[in-house]
DNA sequence: CTTGACTCTGTAGTATAGTCCAGAGTGTAA
DNA sequence: TTACACTCTGGACTATACTACAGAGTCAAG
């Protein structure tokens, strides 16, 4: 499974062939190789970097973000500029990091003065065996 | 400083007047005071909210997600419901903050490589007395 | 009592990040 | 050798989250 086409990559990352369009076109996939025909040509690295795009958008990075991200964390160029850039996106991420604990912190409060409030009485979710539809 | 003009909670917050209506608008803020003119009137805990929803938005929740948050944290609604919601809200964050720390390791990776190839030859920044502006 | 800064509503425009065709070519299985 | 799924480019369309007016009212200082 060395060389995919497009359909093949978006199955596999769960990413639309639009989309995947889109990005490449963005600069955030490397030029993709062609076959003769033009057809795009795919390799699993695709797929991870992909992969590795969905989580950074779900983490709030921009497209933009994400293209500095991917040229940092992809690419072998020797290490003038990278150093403090990736250390400047080091500390973004500490930041983000911080911010999500604190928000955790602020609703387990909530959890716990509802358990506290209602356990005996008028909370029937403490009690019932919940459970959730994925999706 | 108890009951502010909307201009005034713009500066406060750093969120723009226009922003901060359109907020209302979409319900992350309750629907506000008003003087007999028709003219907004704010508290503080406008500012801290504004301040919560900034941040929330840095950390990639879209603004129905932050809507939910804010029911969460800022009501004090009895326990029903509100368990199971804010457990599955906490079990988010805590993905959230694995794949951010995911991403510091492997960016402090770069950076390690960066230092132990470059630190005695060609690596300008490693030895510069690097400072950043802020912003 | 006017002037300048501020606010109101309503509507239109923008940036980002996709998403969806149309019309044409490709590839392969029956 | 045709039928069907797949892919191509280019351009138009959409949703979300703002952002910028226009035209009118408010308010405090001088």
């Amino acid at each position: 499974m060395s060389s995919m086409r497009i359909g093949e990559v978006a199955k596999r990352s769960g990413i639309g062939i639009e989309t995947i369009r889109y990005y490449e076109r963005q600069g955030l996939l490397l030029e993709s190789e062609r076959r003769p025909s033009g057809y795009r040509q795919f390799d699993e690295s695709t797929v991870e970097r992909l992969g590795y795009i969905r989580q950074a958008k779900e983490l709030g990075f921009t497209l933009a973000e994400i293209r500095e991200l991917l040229e940092l964390s992809f690419t072998q160029s020797n290490c003038s500029h990278i150093h403090q850039r990736a250390e400047d996106k080091i500390s973004d991420i500490e930041t983000k990091i911080r911010s999500l604990q604190q928000m955790k912190r602020a609703l387990r409060k909530i959890v716990e003065h509802c358990k506290s409030n209602n356990l005996s009485a008028d909370c029937p979710l403490v009690h019932t065996n919940k459970r959730r539809e994925p999706k």
